[in-house]
DNA sequence: CGACGGGACGC
DNA sequence: CGACGGGACGC
C-alpha cells in the first residue's frame, strides 16, 4: 500500500501543490548571509530530521541570492529542534548569524503578529468533560515544560467545555506534544487568542494561569524529606504479576515523594507483591487512599496497605539506596497530585484521574514494548512465558499479537470497524491496546452514550485480523462484536473527495 | 531589517 | 442488529 510517510516528489507534490505547511509549522524560513549555500544548509541542519528540500532564493532575473532561505523538515519538532539550536549562529563562510524562524504558510504572508510565539507554543485540545487540568498536566508534562494547563469551562455553570489549550515554554515540547500526545485529544497548535494589536507583550502580561495554586497540599515536595523512617510511609503492595515495576512507578508517582518502589523478581513476598516507601506520611495515605481497591488492569484490584515494618522487606542493599527511586528511574517528572479539586472521588468506580493514569501508563507501555524495549531483566512482569510475544493483557478473552504502534492520525482510512460492545463500552486504553496490536490503527473511538463505535486502520489487513481476533471476544468482561463498518453516509466524505482534485 | 521557485505519481 | 465523536479562550 501506499506509504505516505516516505517522502518523495509524489508525496510532496500532493495535488499538484508542495505540502509546505504539512505538517504544520515543518518549514524554517531564515533570514541570513548571501553566501551561504545549499550545501552549507544541508550539513548544519540535516542532524535535525530529514530535510525535505532546501531552497535558498534568488533574485528572479539577476539569480543573486537574496539572503533567504526556507528548509522544509519532514516534522514539525525536526523544525522546532532545528531553529532552537541554530537561531543565531554561524554557518558556511558567513560572519552573519542566521536568523531562524518557523515559516508562515504562504498565504500568511510576511506579516507578523505580536504574539506570533505563541502560535506555536500552544495547543488546542478535545478532552473528555471529567478531565482536569490536572489530568492533562499529568499527560502533557511527559513532552517538557509546561507553561499552563487550561481546560475551558462554562462561565455559570463551571462546567468543562470540553476543550483545553495547553502552553509550553519552548516551541520542541509542544511540537513534540503535538506529534506525540494521545490522539484522543486531536491536539492541534492553537489559534492565537484574538487580541488588539497594541500589547506586544502579552506574555508577559499576566500570572493568568500560571501555575495552579491548588497545587501542592503538601507543599514542596524536596522539604518534605524530614521523615525518612517514618512509620506511615511504607506501604505494601498486591498488584497483577503482569504489572513490572516501572508501570507500577508510575500508578505510585500520583503522590509526590515516592522514594522507592521494590517489586519483588523472585517473588519471595508473593507474586505481584511490592514494598512502597515514600518519605512523608502524607502521600503515602494519600496513594493508599487513591489506589487500594483501584482495578489496574482492569479486572485486577490493587492492594494497598499501610505496613510500617514493610521497609524490612527490603533488600539490604535497597534499604538505603532502592531498587528503583527517583535517581534511576528516568520517566518520572516532579510529583503532581491528581484531582485538583477537593471533590476527589472516594468511590471504587475507576475515577477519572486514574482513569486517565491508566491510560497513560497503557500507552506508555504499548509504546516502549513496539519500540522493542521492552521491560529488561529487572521486572518482574513475565507471567509464564519468554519474550514480549507473551505478553498477554488479562483483560481480554484472546490471545493476542504483541503492541504496535499505532498509525499516523492523518493517514488515509483503509477500512473502518463497526464495534459493538455489551453491555457497555469498555475502558478508552483498554480498546486502545486491543485494537491497536494489530498494527496500523488511526483511532478507536465509542460513540458518547453509545454501545458502539468505531476503529479506523490504515491497512486493511490489520483490520481484517483484528475482525477475525476480535469478534465475539470480551474486553475487560465486556462482550465485544466487531465487524466491518458501512461506509459513511453523511457527506463528509463526499466533501474530503472534493479537496483531493 | 527579511517572505515564496521548480515541478508535475512507474512500468 | 447496535451506526457515524468531542472543537476556540468573559472584557
Amino acid at each position: 500500500m501506499a506509504d505516505r510517510k516516505r517522502f518523495g516528489d509524489r508525496d510532496y507534490f500532493e495535488g499538484g501543490k508542495p505540502r509546505l505547511d504539512d505538517p504544520p509549522n515543518s518549514r524554517l524560513f531564515i533570514v541570513c548571509s548571501k553566501n551561504i549555500t545549499e550545501d552549507d544548509f544541508r550539513t548544519a541542519f540535516e542532524k535535525f530530521g530529514t530535510i525535505e528540500e532546501v531552497w535558498v532564493v534568488k533574485d528572479k532575473t539577476s539569480g543573486e541570492p537574496k539572503g533567504v532561505t526556507y528548509i522544509k523538515f519532514s516534522k514539525t519538532s525536526e523544525a522546532a529542534l532545528a531553529l532552537e539550536e541554530m537561531n543565531g549562529k554561524c554557518i558556511g563562510s558567513a560572519n552573519r548569524p542566521l536568523k531562524v524562524m518557523i515559516a508562515h504558510s504562504r498565504d500568511q504572508g510576511s506579516k507578523r503578529e505580536s504574539n506570533e510565539e505563541e502560535r506555536l507554543l500552544r495547543l488546542f485540545c478535545v478532552v473528555p468533560k471529567t478531565t482536569t487540568d490536572q489530568m492533562l498536566r499529568d499527560h502533557f508534562k511527559q513532552f517538557g515544560d509546561i507553561d499552563y494547563v487550561s481546560v475551558v469551562k462554562d462561565r455559570e455553570t463551571k462546567e468543562s467545555r470540553g476543550f483545553a489549550y495547553v502552553k509550553y515554554h519552548k516551541i520542541s515540547h509542544a511540537a513534540k506534544a503535538f506529534e506525540n500526545c494521545d490522539r484522543t485529544y486531536k491536539a492541534v497548535f492553537a489559534e492565537p487568542r484574538k487580541k488588539n494589536s497594541l500589547d506586544s507583550f502579552d506574555r508577559y502580561s499576566g500570572p493568568s494561569m500560571g501555575q495552579d495554586p491548588m497545587f501542592s497540599p503538601f507543599g514542596s515536595s524536596m522539604e518534605m524529606s524530614g521523615y525518612p523512617n517514618a512509620e506511615g510511609c511504607n506501604l505494601r503492595v498486591i498488584a497483577s504479576p503482569h504489572l513490572n515495576q516501572d508501570q507500577l512507578w508510575k500508578l505510585f508517582d500520583i503522590a509526590p515523594g515516592l522514594d522507592f518502589l521494590y517489586l519483588d523478581p523472585k517473588a519471595k513476598l508473593g507474586k505481584g507483591h511490592a514494598v512502597v516507601v515514600y518519605n512523608n506520611p502524607q502521600a503515602a495515605a494519600y496513594a493508599q487512599e487513591k489506589l487500594h481497591g483501584f482495578e489496574y488492569p482492569p479486572g485486577q484490584r490493587l492492594i494497598v496497605k499501610m505496613d510500617p515494618s514493610a521497609r524490612n522487606d527490603l533488600p539490604l542493599n535497597m534499604q538505603s539506596r532502592g531498587g528503583m527511586n527517583r535517581d534511576t528511574f528516568s520517566g518520572s517528572t516532579s510529583p503532581r497530585l491528581p484531582g485538583s479539586s477537593s471533590a476527589v472521588p472516594t468511590s471504587r468506580s475507576l475515577p477519572p484521574d486514574l482513569a486517565s493514569l491508566a491510560e497513560t501508563i497503557a500507552q506508555a507501555t504499548s509504546l516502549i514494548q513496539a519500540a522493542g524495549l521492552a521491560p529488561d531483566g529487572a521486572g518482574a512482569n513475565v507471567g509464564n512465558v519468554q519474550g514480549r510475544d507473551a505478553y498477554d493483557p488479562s483483560y481480554c478473552s484472546v490471545k493476542l499479537p504483541s503492541p504496535q504502534p499505532l498509525a499516523s492520525m492523518d493517514a488515509e482510512t483503509a477500512e473502518r470497524l463497526f464495534i459493538v460492545c455489551n453491555p457497555g463500552p469498555p475502558p478508552a486504553y483498554a480498546l486502545r491496546d486491543v485494537f491497536g496490536r494489530f498494527g496500523n490503527l488511526i483511532d478507536v473511538y465509542m460513540l458518547s452514550g453509545k454501545n458502539c463505535g468505531y476503529a479506523k486502520y490504515a491497512s486493511k489487513e490489520s483490520a481484517e485480523n483484528a475482525i477475525q481476533t476480535l469478534h465475539g471476544q470480551e474486553v475487560c468482561g465486556i462482550r465485544m462484536k466487531v465487524m466491518a463498518a458501512d461506509p459513511r453516509t453523511d457527506d463528509r466524505r463526499k466533501r474530503l473527495k472534493m479537496e483531493d482534485q
